[in-house]
DNA sequence: GTACTAACGGAACTACGGTTCCATTAAGAC
DNA sequence: GTCTTAATGGAACCGTAGTTCCGTTAGTAC
């Protein structure tokens, strides 16, 4: 959110084959020093504020032009759609922070637990996450990137379950990956469907719920081999 | 979906006290037989069709005008926005079906896991949910609308939670909606924020971990006696 | 059956999100 | 410093989602 570099590096080369010019480069690519970088992130900046305030469907690209201080033109040539906009500002929020170690598994998912609930009960930033799983329903592209935030955010706390399972606290077999998802779940479950609150015990409850089925045994890996990888 | 009843009925009188004349209903309250019913099914049933298949934001009312054989200012007049026309959609889909009773706890939960995982699973339905999920982030009666049918859900499949406790098969003070909830919570979380497979593990998993979780008291209600409601 | 009018629907209209054009600014190479 | 041209941004333009107008259709009361 803060620096930018250049977004849209993992574009499969080319959609269609033998489309325009084969060395035309999206704008942004050949100089994205100095100028080029300011309205980035003045624009991503203002994607983000935008979201917050109005939701994902109330958005166009021209109010968040004027919020950036920036042309409207720009922001058309450079992400085309809300939706490409908000597919960059995921990848940008991809970047994952230091998480904290309490050296117990349980007590490392309530930490997780309530570092989510937090997020998601702050008014910006669960305005935020809403709009962008919205726009993600709506978009190939953005759910992609959707998809690597999240990928990103559990590998980062997987490491307290994999260690669990090595000093024997978990079941051999178990999918720890999805041990950490089980802390999130519900909690998300909240926010999008039921609209239940996000207070400190259903957060408290995500973390113990998650910790009690994982213990049972309920995410060992079962019949088909064919899940063995993170999926 | 298929039948048709006036809707909104749960509006709350008026926005604004003393806005125009005070006795003027909407369209279609006050001969709401055959035409209007007609029109108001062939609109939803549209609506429906229009969200599987382009999803929420590429929808414009007046193509579903055109697939339900109807004026596209009709369905202006009558239901104005694309929220609006998906609260009504929503609140149509709230009629409870009969579940199924296998007579064990387990077995129950593993039945809704497998039902909840088919609908989200199913190409039409899981994009429909999709899209009503994302209209409800942008707009409050579209997401009053979706709390009520989620409330109408869970509701419908407690009672096996409850029976559960009355027998002793898990722990005095559990919430009982909470153990409902908490199998649906990974499925829609895959659907909307991971983007992982819907598969029948995934299912199984979600089933065996409320059950896990619950029977370790995960879902007892704790410390405040506030939440002793529903919620 | 007739009368009354709620509700519908086609057509013209409006407003605004999104595009195109081109002059201006400044990044990067030397 | 100069030169080249990538990238920006204002203004005019366009297409379509959404509105208004008003004549037509058909529920409901009698």
């Amino acid at each position: 959110m803060t620096t930018a570099q250049p977004p849209e590096t993992e574009e499969p080369d080319s959609e269609e084959p033998g489309a325009e010019e084969p060395g035309t480069d999206e704008p942004g690519t050949v100089r994205p020093g100095g100028r080029t970088a300011r309205v980035r992130a003045a624009v991503l900046r203002a994607a983000g504020d935008a979201l917050a305030e109005h939701g994902f469907a109330q958005l166009d690209l021209a109010d968040i032009a004027r919020r950036a201080g920036v042309g409207k033109t720009t922001v058309y040539r450079r992400w085309g759609t809300v939706t490409g906009l908000l597919a960059d500002l995921l990848a940008d929020m991809a970047r994952t922070s230091p998480r904290t170690e309490t050296g117990s598994l349980l007590g490392d998912l309530e930490a997780n637990a309530r570092l989510v609930r937090r997020t998601l009960a702050d008014p910006r930033q669960g305005r935020l996450f809403r709009a962008v799983i919205a726009a993600a329903t709506c978009d190939e592209r953005t759910a992609a990137a959707l998809h690597r935030f999240y990928e990103s955010r559990i590998a980062e706390w997987e490491p307290c379950a994999r260690q669990a399972v090595e000093r024997g606290e978990l079941p051999q077999g178990t999918d720890t990956h999805e041990v950490i998802r089980a802390v999130s779940a519900p909690l998300y479950y909240r926010l999008l469907a039921t609209g239940a609150p996000l207070d400190e015990e259903s957060a408290h409850r995500a973390a113990q719920a998650a910790y009690a089925a994982a213990c049972a045994g309920a995410y060992v890996r079962e019949h088909t081999g064919v899940y063995e990888a993170q999926g």
